[in-house]
DNA sequence: ATTTCGAATTAGAATAATTCCAAATTTCAG
DNA sequence: CTGAAATTTGGAATTATTCTAATTCGAAAT
């Protein structure tokens, strides 16, 4: 089976034909694959440019369909920070998004050993979160 | 002095002729007094239509140029979340915005008394915060 | 009170990301 | 193979937001 985390050059071909129940065709591995090769939280727009380079005929409106479908099948995540283009991340951990505003990179943060956010905020009785989102900014250290 | 955290009635005149350094002009009162009469995180297209009762000449363009001026002098925080519209608050303390799923409605959460997001997280050295955002979407318990 | 001048407001056009649509193509099941 | 269903495609449509250029406002100076 193919590492689905890290995964320098993918090709089509190297996929299964069902991921998570999800049909994987050419043109949604091709997206995944240029997801899974970088790994630098693309814009549909990027994704498109990228995946053109190995099949020239993929259209922008099939970037995006690919990207819900692989989206609503957990097998990538979106990304969106204020009101920019949303951006595509391969890492289904639990994380969080730190834009440096130097390089404007970003990047994955984890929260330390052992800690849920739940225990952290003061939530009323009964509350379940299905979705989380955090995002911060700033001057990113070095590392 | 008014209080801007809490004021039902609040009407242009209310408001003093500066705040934090930015001018106090008709329409950034009437926005601001419509921001902080429900507090219920509304649009910009929502703060046009309320704020059109009581000044009937105002803008959609000016009521985005308002929230801008506001949040850029830190009057009020604007609110992102997925991708939809963004949304305003008075509520200027740190806190979390939960969306309940069933009701749509917007739920401002503070961290558990003594918290600080920077302590729970794994950031390597030297990175400075400079805005933090956290969404959260799920069933909002009673309260 | 009037003039002046930069700031603010306005209406409408422009932009950009994303979604929609309808036709063409591919894939799967029988 | 054959038909039905799913996917892809290009282009049009949508929507939130920003831009633009003209007008108006308002505070300070005269």
């Amino acid at each position: 089976m193919i590492s689905l985390t890290n995964n320098k050059d993918l090709k089509p071909e190297d996929f299964p034909s069902d991921i998570k129940g999800l049909r994987m065709t050419k043109q949604r591995c091709e997206v995944l694959a240029v997801i899974l090769r970088d790994r630098d939280h693309p814009t549909a727009n990027d994704v498109f440019l990228r995946a053109q380079d190995r099949m020239p005929t993929i259209s922008l409106a099939t970037v995006y369909n690919c990207l819900e479908a692989l989206v609503n099948h957990t097998i990538v995540r979106q990304v969106n920070l204020d009101r920019e283009s949303s951006r595509y991340c391969p890492n289904l951990n639990d994380h969080c998004h730190f834009q440096d505003e130097a390089s404007g990179k970003i990047h994955d943060v984890v929260f330390k050993e052992g800690i849920k956010l739940e225990d952290i905020l003061d939530l009323p009785k009964g509350t379940e979160i299905s979705h989380l989102d955090i995002s911060l900014k700033g001057n990113f250290g070095n590392k």
